[in-house]
RNA sequence: GUCCCGGUAGCUCAGCAGGAUAGAGCAACGGUUUCCUAAACCGUAGGUCAGGGGUUCGAAUCCCUUCCGGGACGCCA
């Protein structure tokens, strides 16, 4: 139950009205407008600008833009929900609701739940198939705190789009077929071979020098023995490189698993290539072709670091000019093999023939330079019927008592992402996570994330809702018979709740399926984390008031009705706290301990 | 040289699809515990939203431009 958007749909529908009796453009586009709380409290509780949005169209029949918001808000006076609706300023409407709207709201998150915030209506027909690309780290190796921001940003985006209504595809798309997986197969061969026994001394710069391939090596060596020692690489490497790579995958898998994070499709790059259906580069590349998109022609040296063995030639060429880009894309290597960038276009045809409309590749700020050619390359082979947005994650610089740990990824020592959730629990280094926006970079402070004080926005938002808990076992335990089902907090008399602070609560409350179809529809799950702090600290405030003024307490032994209708409030906050978390994939804990 | 991301309080950052007087936390200072968890709260102070121009009834938000910081810039992935 969203009143905001209930509200839009009924101005909208006083609009039409105006409009039918031709003072408006019969066409008028009535998604233009909005309805959103205002800041100032005391200007009521709804506010729209619709007179103002609309004042030119407006211009014939209303003198000025007060004009027409004075008719709207005359129409909005007679709403069995509002109790005042002026106009002020250049031409806002200014809605305050009738004290039933709140109780109403209030009911709707007891009996609905988490579907509350749930789009419902004609928002809800506005259904998207969507495929969510995310980690996608190289199988060369444990996840890095790096990818583990990527890796939870896409897994909460995910989360946030499949409860806005939308059906999700959450992906990981495995880098299997460029030479670092061969290089990866030779620092596996090394490991194998130290696994039967072969003194290999340090690991040749070059190769992947870390312990984690040492299980690999083991596995081979049970599983072929001595068969791959002494023989030349062509004898082995496919074999190798398979176990490797499954080996990778198994430990990534396992690393994601840890912070709750599993993917429906693991799509290989090498499938690409060499999967059932031939050679889908080639296909991609010829279809594009026929339609005139690639060409064989010369591209100019790129600027800036000069490149010394640049060599002008004639190749295989995207026209991402054409779509936005800032020079053509090269598709094939001076070896004949395909590029990077021509494997990507292949794997997006492959994603768009699986019939996504909307697509979302979630990557490390280091590629930002990669996304308009890509953009370009959805756009062609979508005949631009696709949206593709691309999120970047900015790095995480992680700290340790406010210095910087640092890291050394040439020795072979970084911090995995698996150390990390070791030390400070997933809840931390979930939300933590998600507490930025993606494309602002984020210190990770390891001493701060397991402090339990409100510098500590995870446990900031957590006690809330263990406080709230707190407040419901306090009422049965104090209250004998308290009913607490569902049924009796429905019937409780809500009107009771007239406590300012008790109705700013009521009023986040009722902002949050607006929050969430707004990040959602943004693609921003950091939303949610800023507005359930939010909430959090509300709830902090109100609780501490009740302090000093033991009549605000939610428990009143004195006064039974009164507590009903007090812990209905809490319960919807906890249901709200907990429903929020859970898209953020943060648990939502009964008490702290 | 081109492109991308950023520039908001001393510090770290929010600011929702343009709305009314720009917000929070930290740090600083001053308060609140016989009371549902003080693991919390309240108050004070702190701003030319990097600069300039434009669009608009209205701009931190959109466009142009300058400056500053970070990143990327044929075949690496």
């Amino acid at each position: 139950m969203n009143i905001f958007a209930e509200f839009h749909d009924r101005i909208a529908t006083i609009l039409q009205g105006i409009a039918q009796s031709g003072r408006l453009p019969a066409d008028l586009d009535l998604s233009r407008f909005v309805v959103e709380p205002p800041r100032d409290p005391s200007h009521g509780d709804l506010a729209a600008n619709a007179a103002m949005v609309y004042a030119k169209e407006a211009k014939a029949a209303f003198a000025n833009p007060r004009q027409l918001a004075v008719e709207i808000a005359a129409a909005l006076a007679d709403d069995p929900d509002v109790a005042e609706a002026e106009v002020a300023g250049p031409g806002f409407i200014n809605i305050r609701l009738k004290p039933a709207v709140f109780g109403k709201i209030l009911r709707a998150v007891l009996e609905k739940g988490e579907d509350f915030a749930r789009p419902v209506g004609g928002r809800a027909k506005n259904h998207h198939k969507i495929n969510v690309e995310y980690v996608s780290a190289n199988p060369t190796g444990p996840m890095h705190v790096g990818h583990g921001r990527g890796a939870v940003f896409g897994d909460a985006l995910a989360n946030l789009i499949a409860f806005a209504g939308h059906s999700v595809t959450r992906e990981y798309y495995i880098n299997d077929a460029g030479a670092q997986v061969d290089v990866l197969a030779r620092s596996a061969h090394l490991r194998y071979r130290e696994a039967l026994g072969e003194e290999i001394g340090a690991i040749p710069e070059g190769l992947y020098p870390g312990d984690y391939l040492k299980a690999v090596g083991a596995d081979l060596a049970a599983k072929y023995g001595d068969r791959f020692v002494g023989r030349p690489e062509e004898d082995w490497l496919e074999e190798v490189r398979v176990a490797a790579i499954d080996g990778m995958m198994e430990m990534i898998r396992a690393d994601l698993a840890a912070i709750n994070i599993t993917h429906e499709v693991f799509f290989s790059e090498r499938s690409l290539t060499r999967g059932e259906s031939g050679d889908q580069v080639k296909a991609a590349i010829d279809d594009l072709r026929a339609r005139g998109i690639v060409y064989e022609g010369r591209l100019p040296p790129p600027k800036g670091q000069p490149v010394e063995d640049w060599e002008d030639r004639e190749q295989v060429l995207f026209r991402s000019t054409d779509f936005g880009d800032d020079v053509d894309r090269p598709l094939m290597k001076s070896d004949g093999s395909y590029t990077y960038f021509a494997s990507d276009i292949a794997y997006h045809k492959a994603k768009i023939d699986r019939g996504y409309d909307i697509l979302i590749d979630v990557w490390g700020a280091d590629h930002g330079g990669y996304v308009k050619r890509m953009e370009a390359a959805v756009k062609a082979l979508s005949a631009g019927k696709i949206e593709l947005d691309v999120k970047l994650c900015q790095l995480v610089k992680l700290m340790r008592n406010g210095e910087p740990v640092k890291m050394s990824k040439r020795a072979g020592e970084f911090v995995t992402l698996r150390d990390v959730v070791d030390e400070v629990g997933v809840d931390a280094v979930r939300f933590m996570l998600l507490f930025r926006k993606n494309d602002a970079a984020l210190e990770f402070d390891l001493t701060k994330v397991i402090e339990q004080s409100k510098d500590n926005p995870v446990f900031y938002v957590q006690y809330a809702h263990a406080r709230a808990k707190s407040a419901l076992r306090q009422g049965v335990a104090t209250i004998a018979g308290l009913d607490l089902s569902t049924a009796a907090l429905v019937d409780a008399d809500l009107t009771l709740l007239e406590d300012e602070g008790e109705l700013q609560l009521i009023k986040l409350i009722a902002q949050f399926p607006r929050v969430v179809e707004a990040a959602a529809f943004a693609h921003e799950p950091h939303r949610v984390a800023f507005y359930l702090h939010d909430l959090a600290s509300n709830l902090h405030s109100h609780w501490t008031r009740g302090k000093d003024q033991p009549q605000l307490r939610f428990v009143n032994e004195e006064r039974r009705a009164l507590t009903t209708a007090r812990l209905a409030l809490v319960r919807a906050l906890a249901s709200v706290l907990a429903t929020g978390l859970g898209i953020l994939g943060v648990n939502a804990p009964e008490e702290m301990r």
